[in-house]
DNA sequence: ACCTGAACACCGTTCAAGT
DNA sequence: ACCTGAACACCGTTCAAGT
């Protein structure tokens, strides 16, 4: 990339191509963009760095290898969940509702960032105990207090944590796969013939491609989320 | 599987390091060994070549890509469900019954390869409606048949297993991450105390530690599993 | 204090060449 | 027919050097 030549404004101005000055946040923030556009697979240190106008060996002053880089991705994109004024409020109106609450917001969160979801999905957190996508401590703590204030045992708390990160991620992965279908790596659009299956040995596959092709997922999401609140319910008493 | 052949192997004389020369099935088995041992992010074209005493680019003879690559080795380890005879037989004891052995094969398939298993999650299928972990046209169609042909209307059929998918892929990819941590890239042990969490802030985190990291796998899966299953048999009738 | 250039070891992949 | 050597473009990462 050809730049510089700016000498005259070293904080601020440039209408083009001006460079705020580098920072762990918007390093992050901008590789979160960048696997929006592009997919993991594509973020290298050195286009990332050519992203924001620097070279790659910059970057290693804020964050200490593309691994923590990752990690650092997902943490801040999670963090979102902290702004979101649909699930950050006082669990007051009962453990359904704190449920509810923080489901959607995910699941929010999981349609907005489809191609970081897989990565809040399936990188590994800080403890093994601390399952994705509820990624932290803080929400952990919050979800099992809910939980235990409402009447349920320590254990139940637990099964109910358990049983919750399970549907989360099974109903959010696979819904944002079938949105951006890069779930892992590969990029190609590749609408070639190939890639078409043949169903001629499967009658009833022909039968029902355009169910199969149909998008469900919010009922589905819903339908589930709400089996799975009335099996906890059940346990109460 | 030693293939057969080879009858007098006048050029693989050697008693440590015989070559059994190379064919695309002992690549792809070789690969899901390999990957179980270090982990994805350690397989590379040169260092599967020389597990297999062959140069990195005898390898492209048979496989197009490392993308091909992988995508052959979850194929590969996916038919394995084929010749699991708990699960291959006849589903003439009901839908239940079916989605019993179903469910138990994959978890069994799952612990058997929990490196490989995020892939087999992960990785883009063949048509987007070709949901993991059930990667294959033929198993849709078997799934599928099973439950109309129990009495479900094709648009349950089609709901039965998009939630079935779910559940599956949820239980097992947190399962196999707590198993081996490594879900996703990263291969270092780090034992170092900053690994370990500082609970200090989480009260109830702090008590209930040493619920939150027993391992009740098993029974919350089949609890699910069983929930699940009652959901559907109430859409019967 | 912050960024860069050069360098190292390692990749995936192509292709002409060996046997 | 099957494998290899050399080469290319690209990585992550280190470190001494620039400003």
């Amino acid at each position: 990339m050809v730049e510089s030549g700016t000498s005259a404004s070293p904080e601020t101005g440039h209408p083009g191509g001006d460079r705020p000055r580098l920072d762990r946040q918007r390093i992050l923030e901008a590789g979160a963009v960048f696997i929006e556009e592009h997919g993991v697979r594509q973020l290298s240190m050195r286009r990332l760095g050519a992203e924001l106008d620097v070279e790659a060996m910059s970057l290693y002053r804020y964050v200490p290898s593309r691994e923590d880089l990752l990690d650092g991705i997902v943490e801040s994109v999670v963090d979102e969940l902290y702004s979101d004024p649909e699930v950050y409020v006082e669990p007051r109106y009962g453990w359904q509702d704190y449920l509810l609450r923080l489901a959607h917001g995910l699941r929010r969160l999981a349609v907005k960032h489809p191609q970081v979801f897989p990565l809040i999905a399936t990188r590994p957190a800080e403890a093994p105990w601390v399952r994705p996508p509820l990624r932290s401590l803080r929400w952990v703590e919050s979800f099992l207090r809910a939980m235990t204030q409402a009447g349920f045992s320590n254990e139940q708390a637990v099964e109910a944590y358990r049983a919750f990160s399970s549907f989360l991620i099974g109903n959010l992965l696979l819904e944002v796969a079938a949105l951006g279908a890069d779930i892992g790596p590969v990029e190609d659009p590749d609408p070639s013939p190939s890639r078409q299956a043949d169903l001629t040995d499967y009658p009833l596959l022909q039968e029902l491609q355009d169910l199969l092709s149909e998008d469900r997922s919010k009922q589905e999401f819903d339908a589930a989320l709400d089996a799975l609140l009335d099996r906890l319910d059940s346990q109460l008493t």
